[in-house]
DNA sequence: GAGGAGTTTCCTGTTT
DNA sequence: CAAACAGGAAACTCCT
């Protein structure tokens, strides 16, 4: 994926964002917002998923990966400027992200022909807002305050949500049990039948029904930073971010039950239940094109706030990276594919299968370490513009 | 509808 | 001994 047009990407995670994706998100807040409060509604960051106006109502510093997307591409258009010169790794960040650079580094980032525009127009955004400028400290905290709470209590029945923690909120909350990075292990986890995790191999038959029907996504993390909700933020993954509330699956819609299979081979349905794993009619597994989980990967090395612990660096200059939550990021993956039985044990096959096409390297006698082979892209720094 | 890409799942064996 | 690694095989969805 080395780079696409920009503008193919950005109309990717528009139609993602506002096709694909808003029946969900309005079918999921329907369900999930009565539990929250007016505040968590109020913010920007919410809102602006829920209607999907785009970021023009919003502060530049609550801007999803998505908005920024958005906002660029306006700018693109509205300057003439070509895309295809753009490199969408460099577009992958949310607006508090943007929000922290100067203009020498967004020139540094976009350009000299774009970069000044680009900071020219942010900086017209945040005099737009500049309530919204004030909507930080306490009042997110509130909000983030009461994710929590709605976390907690969410977490009695999906227990791996109370293992959750909420992206850049971890500074505005105490970290308590929040905190992914200290609290978040797998194998701790008591997987309720609604969570069919298996962590002792092989076992797999029983994703029966938890996995494929209606709580199916109870298993994963479910949130997004508050800087970044539920979207988009690199060239490869529209929705890449630490995932939207876990979206509660309610029923079928007007009876039209369709009998998809899960992605993959299936699990062996023999040995306890061999019930009707695919009675589920409404999940359809497979994430969007252009959501490889190279990318993936590579996307939280280089998004230190996405990436909270989960890997690590070895070696930035040569791409040796390390999972330092293997587990965890395979949950994450199997999220973002909405495939909650995912393991680091089938993640890391299909890392295998990426030495062949040198978008991996082998780094022999090393666990967990994986180094990012010639046929990989977006992660130098050079690439990105900037360093992490 | 065929075929390829990119996984996902399962499995057995090996190495750390 | 457990966890991770390796890689074959089959199955599956999405895309062209």
């Amino acid at each position: 994926m080395s780079s696409p047009c920009l503008s193919t990407v950005l109309t990717h995670a528009n139609l993602t964002m506002y096709q694909t994706g808003l029946p969900d998100v309005l079918q999921h807040q329907a369900t999930m917002l009565s539990s929250i409060s007016p505040l968590q509604i109020s913010n920007p960051a919410y809102s602006s998923n829920i209607a999907g106006q785009g970021y023009r109502q919003i502060s530049p510093n609550y801007w999803t990966a998505d908005h920024v997307l958005e906002w660029i591409s306006d700018q693109v258009e509205s300057t003439k400027f070509d895309a295809n010169t753009l490199s969408l790794a460099n577009c992958a960040m949310d607006g508090s992200a943007l929000c922290q650079m100067n203009r020498e580094q967004m020139i540094g980032i976009f350009g000299v022909q774009l970069g000044p525009h680009l900071y020219q127009s942010l900086q017209e955004h945040k005099s737009k807002m500049p309530e919204m400028q004030m909507l930080s400290g306490q009042e997110l905290n509130e909000t983030c305050q009461l994710l929590d709470n709605f976390l907690d209590n969410l977490g009695q029945n999906f227990p791996l949500l109370s293992t959750i923690k909420i992206g850049q909120a971890e500074e505005a909350v105490n970290k308590r049990e929040f905190d992914y990075q200290d609290d978040y292990d797998l194998t701790t986890l008591t997987m309720e039948p609604m969570t069919p995790l298996r962590d002792t191999g092989y076992l797999s038959d029983n994703h029966s029904d938890s996995e494929y029907s209606s709580s199916s996504n109870t298993g994963m993390f479910g949130f997004p930073s508050i800087g970044s909700p539920e979207s988009g933020s690199s060239e490869s993954d529209p929705e890449f971010s630490y995932p939207p509330i876990s979206k509660v699956y309610i029923k079928p819609e007007n009876g039209e039950s369709r009998l998809k299979r899960p992605r993959g081979r299936p699990p062996k349905v023999s040995r306890e239940h061999s019930s009707n794993i695919y009675d589920n009619p409404k999940k359809n597994k497979h994430a969007p094109r252009g959501t490889h989980l190279w990318e993936f990967i590579r996307d939280i090395l280089i998004h230190p706030e996405k990436n909270q612990g989960l890997m690590k660096w070895e070696d930035r200059r040569e791409g040796v990276f390390k999972f330092l939550k293997s587990e965890a990021v395979a949950q994450m993956w199997g999220q973002k594919k909405k495939n909650s039985s995912m393991t680091y044990e089938k993640l890391s096959r299909a890392m295998r299968y990426y030495y062949k096409r040198e978008i991996l390297e082998r780094v022999d006698g090393r666990r967990l370490v994986y180094k990012f082979g010639k046929n990989s892209s977006g992660w130098k720094i050079e690439e990105i513009g900037m360093t992490m």
